[in-house]
DNA sequence: GAGCACTGC
């Protein structure tokens, strides 16, 4: 019921000595890498996981002197495994973490002015450039994960290129630019940065066999649990056994379906122990995949995609992979996200397949075809190219990029995203048009100092006009963290009935806001007392009062908190149809409420909802009560152009 | 009428 934990990293391993430091595989290459490195501005770095890399690299640059007029930067698209690595790296130069070696992500600063190697998320360094396009504190930046596309480092390529070019313009010192990434798009990273040259590492990974099946699986559910449960009675019961499948209801499902036929094995087979793992399992479930089964019994670890890259657990020995996936596109043209069930790229099955490998050589189980495999696209798309692309598009332009449309992507997101952003902005009145070209308007400037999605930056933004602004920092946080109201199928009923006690009928912000107040009661009125520290009430208090706005409460007056709300989502709004079903305003879609909202089995005439995603159906979700007039007050102009559109 | 891959600022 209460806020999960974030995924808060673990302590490495005590640090190698200097003597396991030469062990690693790298360290053979240690030579002839930095005298390449020394010399190169740009470097493609290829290597296997394990190789040691992205811990080694960093401290060999330091330690030859290169880039030490400079900080050396190493991004990762994860939070935690920044600060995993920046403690490993520290305690391995035997230094107070936060002096020598650092990291920073998102309201966590540990570094000084002694930092050095500094390890920090993609998104951190893209935030970063807005105040400073040429990265001049840094003399070295590592792209680390390259192969990810997440869509913060493929706006960093294109950043730290114009770095580059512009300190060179300039006669500034040069910055180094070193893309790491396991084996696969080499030849795009190559030659998007000029021609860089590839250096090969080699790994510490283990030989997997693969097996495919000899028919195309119709039932890739059945054919898991049939795998699962020959693996079991054949191999050693210390041999534990990852499974990937799509989503939470799914693994739930087959997790008691697991444990079931577990309870009625024939004697003389081994114990098995099932755990599901997925993003929104509270941590502490989250951390039972990492202990061991006691003797004799087995593991299965049932998950998503998030053991692909995110969580890595040892003792793996047996993959099985469905070769399905669940993954976000995006549709511009009606601003609809769609999260389907697909087949994974090549790319991923070898992720996958690498699972298995960690420690010993392993086993992997494909059920599909090897035809079928190879019909598999090569390569994930990268997000860029299947999101909405607003947040970006307003930090590009917080970076003065001149022009969005020719900006140097390694891969461009469509025209037709592009311009559906462009438009999106626009609605929030965060750009406009200058001498032909597209700026932030000084609300949009403001605007990209939120880390938040810029549509709920312009409902802070708003929030003094109708005095409100704690509500609504309230709310907008505890949107961000999707563990507030914790709903696993199986104790659905009991979640649905204790958040029955805060049910508000005017939607699920007022209802969020419910909850918070009444949690801050029991929890002894700490502000800020989320456990997540992602996005905390405090820390957004603290964006909005560098802003100078002012801290008002509307107290129990919660239509001013709804008006906030239909001002800032006024283009997303539905109204309620003669025949029960609803239709939005901006394309006349038609749209349902989400089964998760507390509005389910309402119908109000008239509502805004925070986003669409379609699944079976096209959902709304998170939505507000809202007259009808508030809208058209909101935004005259765009209300009125739309009566228009319909006329015609 | 009935359901939510994964990150991140």
């Amino acid at each position: 019921m209460l806020p999960g934990s974030p995924a808060v990293p673990r302590r490495p391993p005590p640090p190698p000595a200097a003597s396991q430091r030469r062990e690693l595989p790298i360290f053979q290459a240690r030579g002839p890498l930095l005298s390449q490195l020394r010399g190169l501005e740009c470097a493609v770095l290829i290597g296997e996981t394990g190789s040691g890399k992205t811990t080694q690299i960093p401290q060999y640059l330091y330690e030859a002197g290169i880039g030490r007029q400079g900080i050396i930067a190493v991004t990762q698209p994860r939070r935690v495994a920044a600060i995993s690595l920046a403690t490993r790296v520290s305690d391995e130069k035997r230094t107070e973490l936060g002096k020598l070696v650092g990291y920073t992500v998102r309201f966590d600063d540990l570094t000084s002015d002694e930092t050095r190697i500094k390890f920090l998320t993609d998104g951190m360094l893209l935030r970063e450039a807005i105040g400073d396009p040429i990265l001049r504190k840094y003399s070295v930046v590592i792209l680390d994960e390259a192969h990810e596309r997440t869509i913060h480092t493929d706006v960093l390529f294109g950043v730290v290129k114009a770095a580059q070019k512009k300190r060179k313009e300039l006669g500034k010192l040069p910055l180094k630019v070193i893309v790491m990434s396991a084996t696969m798009d080499v030849d795009q990273f190559s030659q998007y940065f000029n021609g860089a040259p590839v250096l090969y590492l080699e790994g510490r990974q283990h030989p997997i066999q693969v097996f495919y099946t000899k028919q195309p699986q119709s039932d890739y559910l059945q054919a898991a649990l049939v795998s699962v449960f020959q693996i079991h009675q054949e191999a050693p019961s210390s041999q534990d056994i990852l499974v990937f499948l799509t989503g939470q209801e799914e693994i739930e499902a087959m997790t008691k379906t697991c444990r079931d036929i577990a309870k009625h094995l024939p004697d003389g087979c081994p114990q098995m122990t099932v755990m599901p793992l997925y993003a929104s399992l509270p941590y502490s479930q989250q951390l039972r995949v990492f202990q061991a089964a006691p003797k004799g019994c087995r593991k299965v670890i049932l998950s998503t995609n998030i053991a692909e890259t995110s969580i890595t657990i040892s003792g793996i020995k047996y993959v099985v992979d469905t070769g399905m996936v669940k993954a976000k596109k995006y549709n511009p043209e009606i601003g609809l996200e769609v999260l389907a069930v697909q087949r994974v790229s090549k790319a991923q099955a070898w992720q996958r397949t690498g699972r298995a490998g960690r420690e010993d050589s392993g086993i992997c189980y494909r059920l599909y075809t090897e035809d079928e495999f190879e019909k598999f696209d090569k390569m994930t798309v990268p997000e860029i190219q299947r999101c909405n692309l607003a947040s970006v598009l307003l930090q590009l332009l917080a970076l003065r990029i001149p022009n969005i449309v020719t900006f140097d992507f390694m891969s461009k997101p469509s025209p037709d995203a592009i311009q559906a952003a462009i438009e999106q902005l626009d609605l929030l009145g965060a750009v406009e048009r200058k001498e032909d070209q597209l700026v932030l308007t000084p609300l949009g400037r403001k605007m990209a100092a939120f880390p938040l999605e810029p549509k709920f930056s312009k409902t802070i933004l708003l929030s003094p006009k109708f005095h409100c602004t704690e509500e609504i920092l309230t709310i907008v946080s505890l949107l961000s963290v999707d563990s507030v109201l914790y709903n696993p199928p199986a104790r659905r009923d009991e979640v649905q009935s204790v958040r029955k006690k805060f049910i508000s009928s005017e939607g699920d912000h007022l209802t969020l806001l419910n909850v918070y107040r009444a949690f801050k009661n029991v929890s002894g009125n700490k502000v800020g007392c989320s456990e997540d520290p992602r996005v905390s009430p405090l820390s957004l208090c603290l964006a909005a009062i560098q802003l100078s706005m002012p801290m008002e409460s509307s107290r129990s007056d919660t239509a001013n908190i709804r008006r906030c709300l239909a001002h800032s989502l006024f283009m997303n709004a539905a109204e309620l149809q003669p025949d029960g079903t609803y239709s939005t305003v901006n394309s006349h879609q038609l749209v349902a409420i989400h089964p998760s909202s507390v509005l389910f089995h309402c119908k109000p005439s008239c509502v805004v909802y925070n986003g669409l995603l379609h699944t079976n159906k096209c959902y709304m979700r998170d939505l507000c009560v809202v007259d009808a007039d508030w809208l058209y007050d909101a935004a005259p102009d765009y209300f009125r152009r739309k009566l228009r559109a319909a006329k015609n």
